[in-house]
RNA sequence: GCGCCUGUAGCUCAGGGGACAGAGCAACGGACUUCUAAUCCGUGGGUCGCAGGUUCAAAUCCUGCCAGGCGUACCA
C-alpha cells in the first residue's frame, strides 16, 4: 500500500505546487470504496490558484497519466480520486505477506535506535489486581509494536518494592502476622495485613508514625527490617511471575525501586551540587515554581527518600546504561503530575534527553460505585478474572466443539485473550468501568471474534492439503475479496499509527475490521467448492488473512489458536 | 481554588480538519443437509455536553461555561 501511496504523491507532485511531504499529509482515504483508494481534496489549491476546487480536480484528472499503479484517476466534485490497479495491489499485497510471513508489516525505520519501556511495575506486597493489567498489557503491546518498527526495545519492570508501604507491612506483620500463613499464601496474607493496617490506622494514628520509622530503618540497612522485606519481596515476586507466564509477558530487566537504593545518595548529592535543592519545611525539595509546578520532594523530614527520588535516579541510570532515544513510562494518568515534575527536574539538571522521556498515561479501572482501592480491600484479583474467563470459554467449547483437542489450553487462550482485549480495545486514556458481564462477553468486538476468524482461516487451509500455494491475483475480483485485500494492505499503516500515538488500540481496532471483512468474505465467497483456479486464489487470500490476523494478535499479546 | 483527562445512538465505545457521523451490545426480523452460527444479513435508533471563535470546510483546532473523573509537599 505504501508503494501506491508514494506513487500517487509522485503523480501529484508533477502537477501541484506542493512538496511531497505535504501532499502525503493531504491525501486521504475516501469514505466509500466506490470512490477509490486515495483522494486528494483540491480546496487548498483552489485558494492559491483562485479557481473552483471542482474545476481543479477535473483539470488534474485530465493531466495525470495513472498507469501502471492506478487504473484510473477521476474527479468527483472537489476531490481527485485514485483507483489502484486492483490486480497489481492484490498481487503486491499477497506476495508481500507471503514474503514477510510473521514479519509482514514490519519496518526497519527504528534500526539502531533504542526505546526503553517502563511498564507493569506492580507493588510488591500487594495483589496483582486488574488495575496492574492495564500497564502490563499496554506496555507489552508497545514493546512489540516498536520492535516491529525495528527499534531495539528494553522492557523494564520497575517493581514497587521499596517505600513506606513496607514500613506498614512490617508493622502489621509484627503485630498480626503468621509466618506459616505467609509461606503458604503470601499475597493473600500480605493483602490482609495491608488492609488491616489501614483499618487500624484510622483510629490509631501512632501506627503511621511507626510505619515511617520502620521504613527509615529499612533504608538504613537494619537487619530485621531487611530480612522481612526480602521475605515479602521474594514470595510476592514468585506469584507475580506466575501471572506474567499466563499473560505471556516478559521483561528484559526486573529493576525495582530497591535496585536503586545504593545510588540514591549520589543522585541527591548531584542535585545539591548543582544548587537546585533546598530545604523547606524540613524536607529537601527542588522548587519548580518557574514551571508552574509544585515542588519535587527528594527527602522527607525524617531523611527517607520518596518515589520521585528513586524515579530520578532510575532515569539517569537508564540513560547511562541504554543511551535510549526514547523512554516510555506506561503508568496511570493519576500520576501525570509526578512525571511532569520528574521531567522538569531532569531538564533543570541540564539533561537534554529529558525531552525523550514520555509519560504514556492510561485511565483508571473503576466500579460503578467508585474507585478500586487496595487499602479498602475492594480489589479484584487478576487471577480470578483470568480463571473465570477461561472457565467460561471452556463451557462454550464443551457446548460447540466438544471434540477439540487441547481443550483446556485453548480455553485459557480464548479467556485470557478476551480479558486482554477488553483492555486494549479502547483508547487507553479513558477510564474503564469494570463489569464482569463485559469482560465475559465473547461476541461482537472481542478477542474471541478475531480468534474465531483466525480459526476459520486455519480450518479452511487444513481442508485443502492439496493446495500448492499458487494463486492468481486477477481472479480475486468480488467486492468482499477486494475489501479484504485493501484491509490487509493497510496493516503497516496501523502499526505506524499505533506507535506514533502509543495506542495499541489502533491495532486492536484494525484487527476487528480485518476479522469483520474476513467474515463477510467467508459468508459470501465459498472457497473449497469454487472452481479450481478460483479456489487456489481464494486459498491464497485466506492464507494471507491468517498470517495478518496472527501477526496482529501476537502484537497485542493474544494467542491465535488454530481451532476453537 | 488551580492543573490534567473525559463528555458522540438506551448502554459500551470507533471516528489521523474534509465527501451522507459509524460499530458492538441490547430490541425486533431473517440465514446452519453447504469451508466451525463465538458467524452473517436486515430494521429502528443522533441538538457529536452547551455557547462563541478560527477555516472554503469543525465531532475533530482555539476560548469560555457546564458535568464527571483524577491530581494538587513529606503514599506510590
Amino acid at each position: 500500500m505504501e508503494k501506491f501511496l508514494a506513487e500517487a504523491v509522485s503523480l501529484l507532485a508533477g502537477q501541484v505546487p506542493h512538496d511531497k511531504e505535504q501532499l502525503l499529509s493531504e491525501l486521504e482515504t475516501p469514505p466509500d470504496p466506490e470512490l477509490g483508494d486515495f483522494a486528494y481534496p483540491c480546496f487548498r489549491l483552489a485558494k492559491i490558484l483562485r479557481s473552483a476546487p471542482a474545476k481543479i480536480s477535473a483539470e488534474l484528472a485530465g493531466k495525470i497519466t495513472p498507469a501502471p499503479y492506478f487504473s484510473r484517476v477521476e474527479a468527483h466534485g472537489p476531490y481527485l480520486n485514485f483507483y489502484c490497479d486492483r490486480r497489481l495491489l492484490t498481487a503486491e499485497t499477497l506476495s508481500g505477506i507471503f514474503a514477510g510471513k510473521e514479519r509482514y508489516g514490519w519496518k526497519d525505520r527504528g534500526f539502531g535506535r533504542t526505546v526503553v519501556i517502563d511498564f507493569s511495575a506492580p507493588n510488591i506486597a500487594k495483589p496483582f489486581g486488574i488495575g496492574h493489567l492495564r500497564s502490563t498489557v499496554i506496555g507489552q503491546a508497545l514493546y512489540r509494536i516498536y520492535q516491529a518498527l525495528g527499534f531495539r526495545c528494553i522492557g523494564i519492570n520497575h517493581l514497587g518494592d521499596w517505600g513506606t508501604q513496607f514500613g506498614k507491612l512490617i508493622v502489621a506483620f509484627l503485630r498480626w502476622g503468621d509466618a506459616q500463613h505467609l509461606e503458604e499464601k503470601p499475597i493473600e496474607h500480605l493483602y490482609d495485613l495491608y488492609v488491616r493496617f489501614h483499618r487500624a490506622a484510622e483510629t490509631d494514628t501512632a501506627l503511621e508514625e511507626e510505619a515511617r520509622a520502620w521504613f527509615l530503618k529499612l533504608e538504613n540497612g537494619d537487619p530485621e527490617a531487611r530480612r522481612l522485606w526480602l521475605l515479602f519481596r521474594t514470595l510476592s515476586l514468585e506469584e507475580f511471575k506466575r501471572v506474567y507466564t499466563q499473560l505471556g509477558v516478559q521483561f528484559d530487566y526486573y529493576q525495582g525501586e530497591s535496585f536503586f537504593n545504593e545510588m540514591l545518595g549520589d543522585t541527591v548529592r548531584l542535585v545539591e551540587e548543582q544548587g537546585l535543592a533546598k530545604v523547606s519545611e524540613g524536607a529537601l525539595i527542588v522548587s519548580l515554581d518557574e514551571d508552574g509546578l509544585p515542588p519535587c520532594l527528594l527527602r522527607k523530614q525524617d531523611g527517607a527518600t520518596l518515589y520521585a527520588t528513586r524515579d530520578l535516579c532510575a532515569a539517569i541510570y537508564r540513560q547511562r546504561m541504554f543511551n535510549f532515544d526514547r523512554m516510555l513510562y506506561v503508568v496511570g494518568a493519576d500520576q501525570a503530575l509526578h512525571f511532569q515534575q520528574l521531567f522538569a527536574v531532569l531538564k533543570k539538571m541540564g539533561y537534554q534527553w529529558a525531552e525523550k522521556c514520555v509519560h504514556v498515561p492510561f485511565g483508571l479501572i473503576r466500579f460503578k460505585d467508585g474507585k478500586m482501592s487496595t487499602r479498602q480491600g475492594t480489589l479484584i484479583f487478576l487471577e480470578d478474572v483470568l480463571a473465570r474467563a477461561s472457565e467460561l470459554a471452556a463451557g462454550i467449547i464443551a457446548e460447540k466443539n466438544p471434540k477439540l483437542p487441547d481443550k483446556e489450553k485453548v480455553a485459557g487462550q480464548v479467556g485470557i485473550g478476551a480479558v486482554i482485549f477488553a483492555d486494549l480495545g479502547n483508547d487507553r486514556v479513558k477510564d474503564i468501568e469494570f463489569e464482569w458481564e463485559k469482560v465475559l462477553d465473547f461476541s461482537g468486538e472481542t478477542a474471541p471474534y478475531i480468534q474465531y476468524a483466525h480459526a476459520r482461516t486455519c480450518s479452511i487451509l487444513r481442508k485443502a492439503p492439496d493446495w500448492d500455494g499458487s494463486y492468481d491475483a486477477a481472479l480475486l475480483t468480488c467486492p468482499e475479496e477486494q475489501q479484504l485485500v485493501s484491509t490487509l494492505a493497510r496493516f503497516g499503516q496501523a502499526i505506524e499509527r499505533a506507535a506514533e500515538t502509543y495506542k495499541p488500540s489502533v491495532i486492536a481496532r484494525y484487527l476487528i475490521e480485518l476479522a469483520k471483512e474476513f467474515n463477510k468474505f467467508y459468508h459470501q465467497c465459498p472457497v473449497l467448492t469454487a472452481d479450481s483456479l478460483r479456489r487456489a486464489s481464494r486459498l491464497g487470500l485466506v492464507a494471507a488473512t491468517r498470517q495478518v490476523l496472527q501477526n496482529g494478535l501476537s502484537m497485542l499479546g493474544i494467542a491465535a489458536p488454530d481451532e476453537m
